[in-house]
DNA sequence: TGCCTGTCGATTGGATCCAATCTAACAATC
DNA sequence: GATTGTTAGATTGGATCCAATCGACAGGCA
């Protein structure tokens, strides 16, 4: 281990593990596109850029493909996930299945800070050109009205899948032209202002809907091989 | 490796690697409860019962932490999650949130096979006792219902919180006093059988909604702390 | 030419070893 | 008697080493 723990803990967030270090930074890595879809992932060659033997790597890529972010092929190593027009829908549904629930149970909940932190949030994203922290802010004003659903495993899923869209961002920003949707997250802000769920969740179900049909379009005219 | 591998061959599915085996076998087991909630996993322990170091015992259970079936501590190692209400309502509320978005998408690709298969599940259900093996039978019906929706992400995800709801089965038995919803079943098929899809997602939500609130009164009567 | 086969380097899967950390028991102090 | 410091054993995290497997390529054969 020896000088690695000390970048970590330099670096803001703490790790307590090689293993975790690795497993966040990897996962990260691969959800920005850092690295690109169809990377393998050699095992020796991450240990000697992370400064650590192979053993943390190789816990990091199990636990990567649990959240299958990579595909592991034994004796053949892990390799980054494709993106398909098919995969971008599977994200989709699953999305379009999870927020809603977590959105109706977290409604009568959120509070008054909540609702000024995703006004900010929704007026950041006016401003932001850059498509990656575009993202994240898109990500971070829907889990702001998740994150009152109380049920830790509905939230974290539901996160998680939010973030996996982020591979799909490109693709996604392409296909609808640079709008994330404003319109409708003003729509889903105000429905929950006053505690409107039905008119929320249906806000909600259009803003899946209307992504999802542009990016479908977006892949069909390009096609989906190359990228 | 030597000796297990053999074993592991004989025993019907195959497993290309030791990982792959423990990690099976120990997640079935979790889910059954042969391993109670609570337990701590010693990695040296497992990995003498299984035959193998400890270092396919470590990557199995790091596959497991990112399931949510296993707690990991640093240097205290991994404990099997514990059941609590809040964890029970969790699940109920992903399943709620997926199951419906499974099988409305699956309902137009299901053949007759598949009708045949779910008719002789329920079949099945009706004159099985032992609850394990009904859990299972219920899981497949589920399935079979689903497995149609043409996203494996979906499908594979819908899957295995349905497996995790085996973790709750015995309570679940206990609060529906036995009864696995079989009308709701019959309901749902006939729907299906007809294309109606509309009805069949609201029979499904009226399942989950009964077994959540029998399961939700059960907990609340006899409080959680124990078992 | 085209196909099969065997060898070699690269890479992974698994075993063993060492270091770091935690737990628990016990001693010392107030 | 309760609390704190200390130390030994247990257990995990990580490093290193060895064996098994895969892919590519060269050579034999029809």
């Amino acid at each position: 281990m020896s000088g690695l723990l000390d970048v970590i803990q330099s670096a803001g967030t703490r790790y307590r593990t090689a293993t975790e270090f690795v497993e966040a930074t990897l996962r990260e890595a691969i959800l920005s596109g850092a690295i690109a879809p169809g990377t393998p992932l050699r095992q020796e060659e991450l240990a000697t850029s992370f400064k650590v033997s192979r053993m943390p790597i190789r816990e990091a890529l199990r636990q990567l493909e649990a959240q299958a972010l990579v595909d592991f092929e034994p004796h053949r190593g892990a390799v980054v996930v494709q993106i398909t027009l098919l995969d971008a829908m599977d994200n989709y549904a699953i999305r379009a299945a999870l927020e809603p629930q977590a959105l109706r149970l977290s409604i009568p909940n959120l509070t008054a800070e909540d609702f000024e932190i995703a006004e900010d949030l929704i007026a950041e994203i006016d401003h932001e050109q850059d498509p990656g922290r575009m993202g994240e802010l898109n990500r971070r004003f829907h889990m702001t009205l998740y994150a009152q659903a109380g049920l830790p495993r509905l939230i974290a899923l539901t996160e998680q899948h939010l973030a996996s869209a982020d591979r799909y961002l490109r693709f996604h920003l392409a296909a609808v032209g640079g709008d994330m949707g404003q319109d409708e997250h003003r729509e889903m802000l105000a429905a929950c202002r006053i505690g409107d769920v039905e008119r929320a969740v249906a806000t909600l179900a259009r803003h899946h809907g209307r992504a999802s049909e542009a990016m479908q379009a977006f892949f069909r005219a390009r096609d989906v091989s190359r990228d």
